[in-house]
DNA sequence: TAAGCGTCATAGAAAATATCTATGAAAATT
DNA sequence: AATTTTCATAGATATTTTCTATGACGCTTA
């Protein structure tokens, strides 16, 4: 049974009259008694009745064949429906993670952009670390994510999308107040608060200043296994010590950021270069471009955009 | 957009896999990559996310369009369980028509053994002249007709049936009832009652005793247009004159049945032959043959079963 | 009642389509 | 890096659909 068949005995049905009917398929009439025919081996029942000069009759078989032929067909145009609304990227929901130290301080200001952009783009939200993600994300259970380091994977694209420089938190009464800038080296001796192993950006931070690693030795560097950046913050304003935030993070003013201060880097700065990735079969390519739309939109301080050069 | 390409879809769907869907399908992988790559073409969007190594993903979209295609293919069972059952031939309603002077003394017997031979084919019943039930049943508002008289039209079927004796009937007081039996010759100069023109009953008692004929002028003979045999029984139980019936309406035993007489034609006596009618073209034999087996097993009394020559 | 017409069926050729085998590309795995 | 898995592509082949031409059959008409 194919659908064609299908159509060719509504028609017949309709037309009660095979020329007719083929003339209304833009077919020819030996066509429709070839196929018909074919259908009703199939069945093993006829569906007209075939009677030389007279009116053709459709048999009760037929009717109802026909009947339940027309709620098909409307399933079929349910499909095509379907598919034709399926066709905008920007319907239907979106997967999206971001690590842990982004998505506090993007997403707030990139999901207004976004709905603005795709209203009917719902988002799923995940944080985690870059490892998780990207294996959530090669096997479809994200669409897309917002990372800090680059992509390996070749099946994984990617966009970068702006640059964050870093810059240091410092309790108020903190003596480098005086300082307009800091080099990285001068960090060597501080008592420094890093996040726990598995945050790129700690590791993105010892890079920046590798006597750390020593330091920690010496007790001087910290790291905080189950944290976040902002409970780190919260403990530099209590003066437990200072550490290297990227300047997204110093945007949140929280009561304690009074006890808080920055200092940025002298230049070149170090900074980490955030990027979109998605997976290279993911088959919406215009949502992925309204991500990007509206981070860039989103109106971030400090940071510098990364617009024309991809990969 | 085929049945098969839908299929296709159903089957990669439920396995995440090209190589395990085509098993399944009987059919070669690049089969279903061909198949599955022209349906989203034709939709505009891709159903399934091919990616490398990983788990086939399914895109919203695909989803939608499996859900919706195993419901076509539900429906598409309907057509095939419908046509299952419509191919019994003793399914379904038939429209059987029987002339006036038949209808009411075969029917009674009929019924009952065709609903124990077909109990899920309801009748239709419509009494009417050979001419009316002619037409309807080549117009197809009846499927098969009970009649006297040879079908000449070649696009209608026939089968006698059985051989329907003539016989006098006369009021209980009438001289002939000492004769065993009587002469179409001796009927010239009796008082006689006929049906109306268009009943081919009468046209045979005609044939049978064409003297009739000219007796009509001299008054002898009286046509009832618009009546019936049982109309005329009572009208010669009640001493208006006599009649010629077939046997099978001296059965029916009404309060009157007392006042009147039946006397056989001598040998051969005039007959005439009760033939089933249908179109060549309608498709349920076995309905026919249920019929046929029906009416040769009504047990009319008094007639001569045709069963061997056909036509 | 034969000729013409309308209607559907059939046959064989042509066209379109579906399927196959063989092979390639890409990513995961060893 | 080599191997394996998985899907895509290409070209050949098989199948199916469709077409044109023609036939059969019954109706209508002269």
């Amino acid at each position: 049974m194919t659908l064609t068949e299908l159509k060719y005995v509504l028609a017949v049905a309709r037309e009660k009259h095979f020329g007719r009917a083929a003339e209304a398929c833009f077919v020819s009439q030996p066509t429709l008694s070839v196929a018909i025919k074919k259908l009703e081996e199939e069945l093993g029942v006829s569906l007209f009745e075939r009677g030389g000069g007279g009116e053709l009759g459709i048999t009760p078989a037929g009717e109802r064949v026909a009947e339940q032929a027309a709620h098909i067909f409307e399933l079929v145009d349910g499909i095509k429906d379907l598919a034709a609304q399926a066709k905008d990227d920007l319907q239907g929901p979106l997967k999206l993670g971001a690590i842990y130290t982004i998505a506090p301080y993007l997403l707030p200001e990139l999901i207004p952009q976004l709905h603005e952009r795709a209203p009917k783009m719902p988002l799923l939200l995940e944080e985690n670390y870059t490892r998780v993600l990207t294996e959530k994300l090669k096997k479809g259970e994200l669409d897309a994510m917002i990372i800090a380091t680059p992509v390996e994977d070749p099946s994984i694209l990617s966009l970068p999308l702006y640059e964050e420089p870093f810059v240091v938190a410092i309790p108020a009464d903190h003596p480098w107040k005086k300082k307009k800038s800091l080099e990285s080296s001068e960090l060597e001796n501080e008592s420094m608060l890093l996040l726990g192993s598995g945050h790129c950006f700690r590791d993105q931070v010892l890079q920046v200043c590798p006597a750390l690693n020593r330091s920690a030795q010496g007790g001087l560097q910290k790291t905080l296994e189950s944290s976040s950046l902002e409970t780190i913050r919260h403990m530099v304003a209590s003066g437990m010590g200072t550490t290297v935030l990227p300047c997204t993070a110093t945007r949140l003013h929280s009561t304690s950021d009074n006890l808080l201060a920055y200092r940025p880097f002298t230049k070149p700065a170090p900074a980490r270069v955030v990027s979109l990735a998605w997976r290279k079969s993911f088959p919406r390519p215009r949502a992925i471009e309204a991500i990007r739309q509206a981070i860039l939109a989103a109106g971030l301080p400090c940071v510098e955009k990364i617009r024309p050069g991809k990969r």
